[in-house]
Formats: structure tokens, sequence, C-alpha cells
DNA sequence: ATGGTTGGTCGCCAA
């Protein structure tokens, strides 16, 4: 089995290399974030062409989670108890196979202690108090997405830079902490202890030719499916220019392979 | 600290 996430910056933009990408990697479920769309104007028939059907909680201009699967899933929620900001798209959980699977866009925070991000801590503790009270965490579930936090130092291109600064800060960190600590395992981490492995880059200032990025596109697997989980990547090249497929997203697609 | 670039939308907001 692979899965993916990836934060597309707008899936009309990006629909040819969202299609170009689940041809070359066919993954078995993508986790997509920032779809700006409402679900009338999603191309299901484009996707299904691809092999794969779509849950979509959608939203104009901003924000909107989509989980594209190979095999049919069943949407099990897109809203949650204490979520800050319950009218934006951020979140939303299906049941694919014998998996569970929350797909999420935590709150960006703008600044620290700005009212956004409060928001955002608040965001962080609600999901955690309401993945913890509605799933079973012995079985196997998946949270993926864009978590808008660098769980570490090595997760931060310049981490003296980036101290006290959102997407960095210690109470983020804490709440990241405290979500793993339910039984949860950040995969790329089973695999890799360097830093300096980024998923997302600044479009400005030429920040992915630099390497200065952070790694805020999280996949995280309870213990049955952490026990399974092979390989975790970073498609960087998904970041660079292509021909023909149009402008990149400023987030590359982080992939998981689990044995079957 | 500010600014730079991108996307959605059409004067800006969000990231």
């Amino acid at each position: 089995m692979k899965v993916l996430t990836w934060n597309v910056n707008s899936l009309r933009t990006r629909l040819p290399r969202l299609l170009a990408l689940l041809e070359r990697e066919a993954p078995d479920v993508a986790l997509i974030q920032e779809v700006k769309m409402l679900e009338e104007e999603i191309p299901y028939d484009r996707l299904a062409a691809a092999g794969y059907s779509a849950l979509v909680n959608g939203q104009r201009t901003y924000n909107g989670v989509a989980i594209l699967s190979r095999h049919h899933g069943e949407e099990i929620a897109r809203a949650f108890p204490g979520d800050p900001v319950p009218e934006e798209a951020r979140v939303l959980a299906a049941r694919v196979g014998g998996l569970t699977i929350v797909c999420v866009y935590v709150i960006n925070g703008q600044s620290a202690g700005s009212p956004a991000y409060e928001r955002k801590l608040v965001q962080l503790r609600s999901l955690r108090d309401w993945i913890t009270s509605t799933f079973d965490l012995e079985q196997p579930v998946l949270v993926g997405g864009d978590f808008n936090l660098a769980p570490d130092d090595r997760d931060v291109w310049d981490p003296a830079g980036w101290k006290g600064h959102t997407h960095a800060t210690e109470p983020e960190r804490a709440e990241f902490r405290a979500l793993l600590d339910l039984g949860f395992a950040d995969l790329f981490r089973l695999h890799h202890d360097e830093g300096g492995v980024f998923s997302w880059w600044d479009y400005r200032q030429g920040a992915f030719h630099k390497r200065e990025g952070l790694r805020i596109d999280l996949l995280l697997g309870t213990e049955p499916l952490a026990r399974r989980c092979t390989e975790v990547r970073i498609d960087r090249n998904e970041r660079k220019p292509s021909a023909g497929e149009g402008a990149p997203s400023d987030h590359a697609p982080v992939i998981a392979t689990f044995d079957d």
C-alpha cells in the first residue's frame, strides 16, 4: 500500500501535475490540501479516468481538503468539536478499506501571539481530543496533511532564525508531541534521523533553490500501521518547474509505502 | 522588520 499527502495550493491550477503524480506514483490513497474549490467544481471525471474516487470537503478561494482513493471510501466526518474555525474546510475523515484516514489542513497561525496563532493552538488541541475520543487507536489510523508546524529543529532550515516564529514555537511543538503521545508515529522519522529534509519552500527569494524550507507536511500512523511502514520519502522534483504541467505548488508530496 | 511570489479573484487576503 502506498499513501501520499500533498498541499496542492489550488486543485484547479495543479490538476495536470496531480494527474501526472497519480500516474507516476499510483498511490492507493492521496490526502490533498488547499483544494480551493467547491465540491461541484471538482473534476471527478478526470480523477475517475486516472483511477481515483474523491471525497471532498470543499471551500471557495481558501482551504478545502480531499481524500482520493483507488477503492471506494466512506466519509466519516468533515468537522470536529471545538474547532475554532468550523466555517473553514480543513478536515476530512474517511474509511478506505480497513484504514481510517484523517486529512487535515491546520491553521497557518500567521505570527506567534496573533489571534490566528491562538486559534491554531486551540485547533491542534481540539483535533487531538476529537481523535482520541472518536477512533480506536489500537487499529490502523492515518492522520496526515499540512500541519503548518515543524516538529523539531531538524525540520527547519534556519532554527536560530525561526526560533519563536510560528511553525517552530514550543507551544505548537508541545501540541504536536501530545498528538504523537496518543500512539502515533511521525512515519518519516521512522526511517530518517537527518535534518534538512523539507516539504515546503516559500515561493519567494529562490527559497527552494537555496534549500530554505520546512518539513510541515506529515503522515502520522498508529502502531499497527507504523510497523508496516517500509519507506517514507519527499518528492522534491514535484517542487520544480516542469514542462507542460504548469507551475509547482509551494509544497512537495510526502509518500509512504507499507507492507500489505 | 520588511519584502519577495503565488493563487483566487478583480482590490485585495492568505500563505
